[in-house]
DNA sequence: GGATTCCTTTTACATTTGTTAAATAATCAC
DNA sequence: GTGATTATTTAACAAATGTAAAAGGAATCC
């Protein structure tokens, strides 16, 4: 749990009497390779940190895999198209590796923002954060090439490429993997 | 201003306390066809709602003009990456007919959050959605192709062709002007 | 540690999109 | 209104990406 508070002292400084009212909404998971930490199809209720190991959003579509995004220790994974609509999700959530997480409960967690204005104001900086990091991507998406968004992948997050199997990577990257393999052979 | 209050209350009712801490934030403009409501490089200051007309979010890339996002009336358009890093934006705001704005003065808009925190959380839930609405888009980037990302706009927003120059379209949907007729021309 | 399964690359060909330039259509300024 | 400007479409060709199938590598499971 010491690296869930720290991660929020990085946002927001609480009191303890805050912190208190934080910790009953946490829980500990700990996940095996490839396991799913939410289906399809639920909405979702759970914000999740991941204390170790990496984790991805994904979904199908017509049949195919499709991964929209990873998260890593130390940060944050939500669907945040349920969780704030509080509708289903048609994405999954999936660790990549053996995983320890920390499930927060967000109909516990919401209620707590009128009594304390400190948690709400911390998660409205992480998800400020979130934002911040989708209006990027997004752009990424929009302007550059394939193998573009390759190159700037591996330049601010190598770790990518070493953790996480390539045929999740190329449809993050909105790519086929025979795409992929064919940018990679072309920048060796 | 009444046009601002009643978007404010669609998110979050205020007393005339809150309403009264916001108004002197607030400052109306208007702005011709084509005429730049911020300029690239500048940090963005401002929270801007739409009373009348249509905006969008540019910058170049290469030399090229490339459209980033569109907003209508009855909705705020916003650099967020600027906004909330506190960083100069590389993007640039037009409107794109002759409209009303209202600029919310973010810097004052910060400081009221102390005092009232049903301000901190109106602007949470105004960024929440924008949030949503951010993912959706990368969803429509990310998986589809351009003619289904076309004939979606076309669904959900008619009033984006009926109102916006195809150029802009075109780069909006992350391709090029020709590219976007070509679809035009098929699906006719 | 050998067989099996899964991951990645390669090939060949089809399709889509980009690029450049020109033609046409629509809009704007005076 | 008319000429000039801007927006949109079309054409022709180049480059990038998709699809399907096969082959090579790596990892995993008794």
């Amino acid at each position: 749990m010491n690296e869930l508070f720290a991660f929020f002292a990085s946002f927001q400084e609480l009191s303890s009497t805050e912190k208190k009212a934080l910790a009953p909404l946490c829980s500990e998971l700990k996940l095996k390779k490839n396991e799913e930490l939410q289906p399809i199809g639920h909405t979702c209720r759970n914000i999740y940190f991941i204390k170790k190991g990496v984790a991805r959003i994904y979904y199908y579509k017509d049949g195919v895999d499709i991964t929209e995004s990873f998260s890593f220790e130390g940060s944050v994974i939500v669907r945040v198209e349920s969780l704030f609509l509080g509708v289903p999700s048609q994405k999954a959530i999936q660790v990549l590796e053996e995983s320890e997480i920390v499930a927060i409960h967000a109909p516990g967690l919401f209620r707590l923002y009128d009594t304390f204005p400190l948690i709400e104001r911390l998660f409205r900086k992480i998800f400020e954060k979130g934002y911040v990091e989708t209006v990027q991507r997004l752009e990424s998406l929009q302007f550059h090439t394939a193998e573009e968004r390759y190159k700037a992948l591996l330049n601010e997050n190598a770790d990518v490429l070493r953790r996480i199997p390539l045929k999740y990577i190329a449809s993050y990257l909105g790519i086929t993997q025979v795409s992929l393999s064919r940018i990679r052979a072309v920048s060796r």
